[in-house]
DNA sequence: CGCCGATGTAACTGCAAGGGTTACCAAAAA
DNA sequence: TTTTTGGTAACCCTTGCAGTTACATCGGCG
């Protein structure tokens, strides 16, 4: 399965901006001293979730980043979908043309198994708000 | 999200000992070459899978590994999970020190919903056995 | 009994992905 | 026009995994 950090993160810079809420947009050099990491690193994350429509920026002076939906219209689907790779399972490299068939089948015999996770997965994250999240910490 | 390609690589494996089941074991060398990679990470890989008593070794002259179980006592969910990492979801370095209340809680308020998921995904997988993917193989 | 083919495992290399960092351009409020 | 912000490219460093070689050990089998 993939992965890194990514998505942790990504629902830690979203509640930063939960919090936040109406009071203007956060620059990226905020949200990374609550992540503690790198403001660069928050941009490029941003830039990910920008174009799930997530978040927007706002350029300039002052500027930075506000939800672009409710807090509980954002799910951690949401959020994992848009920050992770988009196929949970990663393939070793296959051998249609092997001589062993279990080399030249498997790929097409466990993609409908991989699939139903895939979903499954997406089932049990959307069930939790970003709201959900944010109203938990006090 | 914790990946590699041990995952499909495990179940290829494994795939082809259930196909040579009651015919003695198979070796490493054979195991390797229709997963197209090397005996050594196949010898690895089967440590794994032996601790979590899916595979069992037979050392010395024409010895090799078999299948600890039958196929349909083997489901996807018992391959993910002896081979992949036991935590799913990768944290970030937590810092319940700090003052920025998101920082400090994130940790605790997202254990539940991911521990479900990580059940969603356990359940999904667990419809699927070996002898499934086995037989689904001409 | 001793050979030989097998596992078990350590050690090293190579490679790819991510995170962290610096630097610089463009945008836009003050 | 100045200044603060995002956007992005370029680079280094670390980490983890796969691949490989090497070797000790085990245990049938001739």
């Amino acid at each position: 399965m993939l992965s890194s950090s990514r998505f942790i993160v990504a629902v830690h810079a979203l509640s930063v901006l939960a919090r936040f809420s109406g009071r203007g947009p956060v620059c990226s050099a905020t949200v990374a001293e609550s992540v503690h990491t790198n403001p660069v690193v928050i941009r490029r994350l941003m830039g990910e979730l920008e174009k799930a429509r997530l978040v927007r920026s706002v350029a300039g002076r002052s500027g930075g980043f506000e939800l672009d939906r409710q807090a509980d219209q954002i799910t951690l689907a949401d959020v994992y979908f848009a920050v992770e790779d988009e196929n949970v399972f990663r393939m070793h490299k296959a051998d249609p043309n092997s001589r062993c068939p279990v080399a030249a089948q498997l790929g097409k015999v466990l993609h409908g198994p991989l699939r139903a996770a895939e979903c499954a997965l997406h089932t049990s994250l959307a069930k939790t708000t970003l709201r959900d999240v944010s109203t938990a910490i006090v």
